[in-house]
Order: C-alpha cells, then sequence, then structure tokens
RNA sequence: GCUACAAGCCUGGCUAUCGAUUCUUCGCUUCCAGGAGAAUAGGAAAGUCCGGACAGCACAGAGCAAUGCACCCUGUCAGAAGCGGGGGUUCUGAUUUUUCAGAAACAGAAAGUGCCACAGAAAAUAACUAUCUCGCCGCAAGGCGGGACAAAGGUGAAAACGUAGGGUAAGAGCCUACGGCUUUUGAUGGUAACAUCAUCGGCGGGUAAACCUUGCAUGCUGAAAUGCCACAUAAACCAUCGUUUGAGAACGGCUCGUUCGAGAUGGAGGGUAGGCAGCUCGAUAUACACCAUUGGUGUGUCAGAUAAAUGAUAGCCCACGACAGAAUCCGGCUUAUGGCUUGUAGCUUUU
RNA sequence: GGCCCCGUAGUUCAAUGGAUAGAAUAGAAGUUUCCUAAACUUUAGAUGCAGGUUCGAUUCCUGCCGGGGCUA
C-alpha cells in the first residue's frame, strides 16, 4: 500500500511538471497494448531488403533517407541502419539504432491504423545518413514527419 | 594538499511508466497472440600481436625448401620465444674497495659471401708517402735503381692489443715483464647459465633487426570451420587435357617414392542464400578435509542475439559520469580511460 | 569472425641503409601583355606516430594510428 501511496504522489508531481511526458501517459493508459515491437514486426529478410532497396519508393527527410514499398499483404515492418563509415564506434550507432526504434514504437499506431483500413502492408526502412549525433527529440519529431507524410502518400493512392 | 611511479579494487544506485531477447510457468488440442516470474553486456567486450581448446581434412617414408625462436633453472591450462618467480653475463647511472636501481631480439663476425657514403695513404689482401740501408750519378741540394714492410702519416662513427725494457742499419708481439681480450683442454664450485684457477695457442675493425651458419620447434585450414534438414535447378552448353601409353588426387611449396583410378581445369550462364545443431556448465570460482600430486566431495555462479536484444523518458542521491558494446570459448600482451585504497619519492603550507 | 596489403609535397609517382629526400602538376611572387591565357624566372612546401638496431634509417625490426582488399 505505501508503495502505491509513493508512486501516485510522484506521477501528479510528474504530470504537472511535464507536458509531453502527460500526452505520452495518457496514451500509455488508454492504448496499453499497442507499444510493441516485436520480432515479426522487424524488416529482417535479406532479399526483401534488396528488393526493396532495387525497387521500392523513396525520400529523403533530415537527418533520414526513407525506403518504403507497400504490399497487398497486411502486416507493417520496419528497420534501421547505421553506416559504418560515418560512426566507427559500435556505441555510436547501437545508441541511434535505439533512440530511432523508440521513436517510431511510440508513434507508429497511426500508420497501422490506416493500413488494416485499406487492408495493406508495407516495408518500412530507414537510414541514418547525418555525420552526428542528434538527441532524442530531433529523432521524435522527424520520425512524426515521415510517418505524416507516409500516410497521406497511402491517402493519396487510395483515393 | 599536489605531482610522479608501483600494486590492488570498483565501473553508479533507487523509484515510476512504456518496451526488447532467452528460459520457466499459467492458459490453449498444438502454434501464434496474452498473463506472471527469473536472468540479461566489459575491464578492457577493442586491437588481432601471440598461444591453446575445439572442428574438418590428412596421418607409409626420405630429402630439400619455407616459417618462427635464441643466457639458465623453475611455475602455470602450456614444450611458454612473449606471462610469474629466482639466478647469470654485459652496459648505463648513483655510490665508492662494495651495494643499489634501470636496461638488454643476450647463439655465432676465428665457416663463407656482401656492405661500410664523405673524409682519409689505407675501411681490411695490400698498395702509397715518408723512414732506414746498399749501389751509381752529382761540388752540393738531390736524382735513379735494388733491399727492409714493421713503427709514423692528425681523417673518420670505426685505424691494425696497451705500457716499460731489450733488440736492430732503422724498426716491429720480433723477444721479455706486467696488464687486457680470446680459442682449446683440464680441475674446483654450481641442477644449469656461469664463476675462479691452471695450461696450450692467438690478438685478424664493425654489421647477422644484410645474406648466412649452428641448435630447437612447426601438418594445413579456421565457427563464414563443420554436421544435418528443407527448398531449388542445368547430370545441360563451349574449349583444352585424359581413361592402363594414366588426366588428376592423397601430398598441403618442390623432388623421389607409395597408393587410388575417370574424370579434371577454364569460360559463359542458371538456381539457392531459409532453419537446426556447433552455442555456452567451462582448461570456471571458492571452501573443506582426506590422500600425498594429482584428483575427489560440497556450495555458489554462469548474456546467448542472428539486419543482431540488454533500452527510452522523468525524478532523487555524493562527483550528474571517462573509455567504450559480446557474436565459439579460454590464457597472455598492447592500446583507450573515470574513481578509490595502500606504499615510495619530491614540492608547498602549518605545527 | 578470419586472412592479407598499403601509408612520401595540396595531388600523382620516384629514391641500393649514405650528404641538402627528386620529378611532374597545383599554389605564391615576378617578367611579358592594354587585360587574360600560354611561355619564362624565382619561391614555399612532405617520409603517419612512438621506440629500437646501426656511425647513419623513407628503407631494417617492434608497438600504436589511419586507409584499402579478400573470404559465405
Amino acid at each position: 500500500m505505501s508503495i502505491r501511496c509513493k508512486t501516485g504522489q510522484q506521477l501528479n508531481f510528474l504530470s504537472l511538471r511535464r507536458v509531453v511526458c502527460e500526452t505520452e501517459f495518457f496514451i500509455c493508459i488508454s492504448l496499453p497494448k499497442q507499444f510493441t515491437f516485436r520480432k515479426s514486426e522487424r524488416l529482417k529478410s535479406r532479399k526483401a531488403l534488396d528488393a526493396l532497396f532495387q525497387s521500392g519508393r523513396r525520400f529523403t527527410q533530415q537527418p533520414f533517407r526513407v525506403f518504403y514499398a507497400i504490399k497487398n499483404t497486411p502486416g507493417l515492418q520496419f528497420g534501421v541502419s547505421v553506416s559504418n563509415k560515418n560512426f566507427k564506434k559500435a556505441v555510436d550507432r547501437n545508441k541511434i539504432k535505439r533512440l530511432v526504434r523508440e521513436a517510431y514504437r511510440l508513434q507508429k499506431n497511426e500508420l497501422q491504423e490506416v493500413l488494416e483500413q485499406q487492408k495493406k502492408g508495407m516495408h518500412l526502412f530507414l537510414v541514418y545518413i547525418q555525420q552526428d549525433i542528434a538527441d532524442y527529440p530531433v529523432f521524435y519529431k522527424s520520425v512524426k514527419k515521415i510517418l505524416i507524410t507516409l500516410i497521406k502518400n497511402l491517402r493519396e493512392d487510395h483515393s
């Protein structure tokens, strides 16, 4: 009981202080099952990747280059890569990949809903092309923009 | 208190929310999805500089070649060349009859070959200048020819054992004494490297991280190894060689020799590129007593991913966190780097 | 993961262990020209870093740093 009381106090404390946090918490409480990022949601097949790089659509949204392809079978798969040349240390590469994945995990729901409505699937791949490491808010915003443009493209194609 | 060196230790913690991988369990006929619980990156995981474990192939033999190593004893997962301990030799610094500290790829230059710029007579066989002497010519200065070859010749990084005496026409390890270095042999001490002493002979520079010689060691390839399952095709086409007159393979770089015996090599092209095992319990850590050199027993620990998990956000705590991310495993080395403790040395302040 | 190769002026390449590291281009200054180009003259520029062997290292050896290749 005592622990619950403490956590409840902290929650109030946080929500008063931070606004971004508040929104995140609201989503979390309302839809707790939607923020998964499992093995089946990752783009792993080498064959699919080669096909995506050769014949998929692409555009650039700093600091990423976006490759995507719309499939008729349902399911959304996602992948990230960071160049070995730009970042020589494995620690930096891992950090970027983790931050991008986190930003995608928290924002992918809208795209998923649109795909479910249209009964289509998508392969999505991001390549980090900037030379230096950005902070988490930058990743959050740019991933948001990418998802919005993707949804726009989907709706135009459908109509 | 600061700085330097050496040794050892640690590599943030807690709370909340949302996640990831593996395992167990609930539920379900099974899988998937879902709930609960546990575990989840380092001292260097790095560089790949070494050595192994392990796996596949090979395991009649001989010779040559190639590669690596080089004072001795000993320990350890180890034949340790590299790690730990102890010792020897040489060099350097301090100290001064001895001791301390540091360094050393520390076998051989007296088996042979090569090289040693510039300078210098000469860079190793010797020659040249100068010296001494004899003969001839010349008034003389000197010149020419023969003999002595060994000291001097200021250069250079390096110069033909050093000093004293004898000896001689002049000289020279030519001889003697003392000293230094060194080869052979022997004695003593030491497990050995080696040290001391004696003896015979010698003293002819350096370079082996130049070729090389001697001694020792080394089968090759590395988890993208390797084994299995699934899927897919082209057992097709062209060129060369070949089937007992033997292509090719074992055999690893070559030769001899032995064995096997029908395909081999290259070109152009086609297909697949999914999964499982290897994969983490070990050459493990610690404690214990027994037994006597090596094992046994008990307890604890132990990431296992595969486009690749171990994270994100917010707050608090003394420093608001350095270097940095496993990819079969282990031991060593090197490099990067934050903090703490102990010891030694130096400097400053106070007493 | 494993196995190899290479680092020389701004760039492309030379240099038996030997003197002040050479050449072509690019740069700068000058001559020429009304101005530019071309030509000519002059000039500044480098052995990846740290140790060792040697009388003396671009070269030989060791360790770091950087770049590249092969291998399914």
